[in-house]
RNA sequence: CGGGGAAUAGCUCAGUCUGGUAGAGUACUAGUUUUGGGAACUAGGUGUCGCAGGUUCGAAUCCUGUUUCCCCGACCA
C-alpha cells in the first residue's frame, strides 16, 4: 500500500487523523488555554478569504458592520429568561478587575470586585436589543441591517480544534424589521445566502432546514440551519439564522413609531456563521494526504516549485519562475513561488499536505518548452500535464473546474451517505449495522419512546427538518 | 463536569516499577554528492523532564496539589 502523509488515516482514526491534517497543514495548535485555539498565519489566511467574500455579499445585501465590546452585562442576559437558560451553563464570567503582587506571586485582587459581574460573550442578541431600543425610533430606521465580525468564548465540556473551541471567531448578524414577514422572510434568505456560500466559496454541500423545538435557539420562535457531513458520515451544524420573533424587542423595548403613528415592538432576527466552516471543510475535502482546499478560500491557488538540477542555469530557471509567478498575478490568481532551499521533493510533500489547489512543477523540460507541469491536489499525480506559457490563464479554467469537482464529489458522498426509511424500526436497523450518514424518516416517528432509546444506543440527534419537507427530519451523529 | 490515559529535545517517543544528575529516531546547522511523489554520507548544537510544593545527601523517577492535551460519557444557539 502506498505511503500515506497523514497517519493514521481516516480509516483508521478519523478524529486522530483530522488533527494530523490540521497540524501538518499548519493550520492551528492548541494553545495553553483551555480549549481555545492559536490560529497560525496559514489557517488565519483562509478565515480571512472566508471573511472578505463573506462581508462583500451581505454588503451588497445592504448590512453593515459595527463592534461591541467583548463583555456583556450580567443584567443583560436577566430581560430574557429562555436565552439565559440556554447560555448559562457554558458561559465565562469577569469578576474582577485587578490583579496584585505577594511575594512575587501574581494573584487576583479579591478587594477589586466589579459591581455587577460581565459575561463574555457567547452571542450578542442581548447587546445589539440594548442598542437596538435606543437606535430604533420611527419606521423609517427600519430594517435596520447590522453585523459584527467577533470573538465568542463558549465554555465547552469537550473542544475540538475549529469545530467546538472555547473561543471562537464568527460574524454575527443582527437584524430588525417592522412586521413579522419580512423578518422571517430575511431569516431565510440569509439561511440561502449561507447555502450558496458554502457551495460557492466553501464547495461544501448542505441541507438546509428548520432545527426542531428542543435544538432550537433559547428565544427564537425559530431556528434555521446548514448541515453538512464528514468524510465518516457525521454532521456539522455550520451555520445558523434564527428569527426571534418579538421576544428580544419585548424583553429589550425596541419599539418604533409606525408610519400611522402608533407604537410596535419590532421583530429580530440573528444569524451567524463561524470559523467553524474550516474545520467541517477539512473533514469534507481532505484526504490521507492531508489537507485540500477548494481554490475559493486558498491563501494560494497555485504553488510554483522548481526542480533544480546541478547542470543547471539557476538565474534562468527562477526568471522563468517570476515569469510565470507574474502572468499568474495578472490573470487575478493567488500565487506563491516557493523559492525556499528546501529539496523540490520535500516541497511538492509540504505543499500536497498544505492543500494548494494546483502544483506547478517548472524545471529544465518546461524552461526549454516554454511551459509549466501542472498538478491538481484533489486528482493526484493521474491529473498531471503540461501546458504552454502562452495558455497560462487557462489556469483559471482548471481552478474553476476543480472548485466544482470538489463540491460535486462532497455532494454525491453527502447523497450517498442519505437513506430514508419509512420507520424508527428501519433506522434502528440501519444504524444496528454500523451506518455511517444521514438517515431521512417521517417527523413524526422520532416522537416516541423507540427514538429516545435510538438517540441512547446510537448517540444520534435530530439535524433538521428539510425546508422543502418538514414533515421529514434528518438524524445523524454530530460533531 | 464524571471515568480512563498522557505530558521528557522543534516532532514521535524510551528512561519512571527498583532515586545517583538525560537518551534514540526524526527534524535542525555546516559540508559534499543529489533533486520530477518523502535522498545519502560526514561532522555538529539542542533540554527549568508541564507547573508548584514535599520527602531525600541526591528526584524525570517517590508523595501532594495543580494546569493542559487525548479517548469514553454528560454538555454542546
Amino acid at each position: 500500500m502506498a505511503k500515506t502523509a497523514i497517519t493514521p488515516t481516516r480509516e483508521q482514526d478519523f478524529s486522530a487523523w483530522y488533527q494530523n491534517v490540521i497540524s501538518a497543514a499548519d493550520l492551528a495548535e492548541n494553545s495553553p488555554v483551555r480549549g481555545c485555539m492559536t490560529i497560525k498565519p496559514y489557517g488565519y489566511a483562509i478565515w480571512e478569504l472566508i471573511q472578505k467574500q463573506f462581508d462583500a455579499i451581505i454588503k451588497s445585501m445592504g448590512v453593515q458592520n459595527c463592534y461591541f465590546p467583548t463583555m456583556i452585562p450580567l443584567s443583560f442576559f436577566q430581560k430574557e429568561a429562555e436565552h439565559v437558560e440556554g447560555f448559562a451553563k457554558e458561559s465565562a464570567v469577569i469578576t474582577h478587575y485587578r490583579l496584585k503582587a505577594v511575594d512575587g506571586k501574581i494573584t487576583v485582587d479579591e478587594t477589586a470586585e466589579l459591581t455587577e459581574p460581565y459575561v463574555l460573550r457567547p452571542t450578542s442578541e442581548t447587546l445589539f436589543g440594548e442598542a437596538m431600543s435606543r437606535w430604533v425610533n420611527s419606521y423609517r430606521d427600519l430594517p435596520m441591517l447590522l453585523n459584527q465580525w467577533a470573538n465568542i468564548f463558549r465554555w465547552e465540556m469537550r473542544p475540538r480544534i475549529f469545530l467546538r473551541t472555547a473561543e471562537f471567531l464568527w460574524q454575527e448578524g443582527h437584524c430588525a424589521f417592522a412586521t413579522k414577514e419580512e423578518c422571517l422572510k430575511h431569516a431565510l434568505k440569509m439561511l440561502s445566502t449561507y447555502e450558496n456560500f458554502a457551495k460557492d466559496t466553501l464547495a461544501l454541500f448542505s441541507y438546509t432546514g428548520e432545527k426542531t423545538p428542543e435544538e432550537r435557539f433559547a428565544g427564537a420562535d425559530n431556528t434555521y440551519t446548514f448541515e453538512t457531513m464528514s468524510q465518516d458520515g457525521k454532521s456539522s451544524q455550520s451555520g445558523t439564522s434564527h428569527n426571534l420573533g418579538q421576544h428580544f424587542a419585548k424583553s429589550f423595548n425596541i419599539k418604533y413609531q409606525s408610519e400611522e403613528g402608533k407604537e410596535e415592538f419590532a421583530w429580530t432576527n440573528s444569524w451567524g456563521v463561524s470559523s467553524r466552516l474550516i474545520g467541517a471543510m477539512i473533514v469534507a475535502h481532505s484526504d490521507d494526504d492531508g489537507l485540500i482546499l477548494p481554490p475559493a478560500i486558498a491563501p494560494y491557488e497555485c504553488v510554483i516549485i522548481p526542480f533544480i538540477k546541478s547542470d543547471m542555469d539557476t538565474k534562468a530557471l527562477t526568471a522563468y519562475c517570476e515569469k510565470v509567478k507574474e502572468s499568474l498575478l495578472n490573470a487575478g490568481i493567488r500565487v506563491l513561488f516557493d523559492n525556499s532551499d528546501m529539496r523540490s521533493s520535500d516541497k511538492v510533500w509540504k505543499w500536497i499536505k498544505k492543500g494548494a489547489p494546483i502544483r506547478i512543477e517548472i524545471g529544465a523540460n518546461e524552461l526549454s518548452q516554454d511551459s509549466v507541469t501542472i498538478t491538481r491536489r484533489d486528482l493526484g499525480k493521474a491529473s498531471q500535464k503540461q501546458i504552454n506559457l502562452k495558455s497560462i490563464s487557462e489556469i483559471r479554467d482548471v481552478l474553476n473546474t476543480m472548485q466544482k469537482d470538489i463540491y460535486e464529489k462532497h455532494k454525491s458522498l453527502t447523497l450517498d451517505s442519505t437513506k430514508t426509511v419509512k420507520t424508527i424500526e428501519e433506522a434502528k436497523e440501519l444504524l444496528a449495522k454500523d451506518f455511517k450518514g444521514f438517515i431521512k424518516l417521517p417527523y413524526k416517528e422520532t416522537l416516541s419512546e423507540k427514538y429516545d432509546e435510538l438517540k441512547e444506543t446510537y448517540k444520534i440527534t435530530r439535524r433538521c427538518l428539510p425546508l422543502e419537507d418538514k414533515e421529514t427530519v434528518i438524524i445523524a451523529k454530530s460533531f
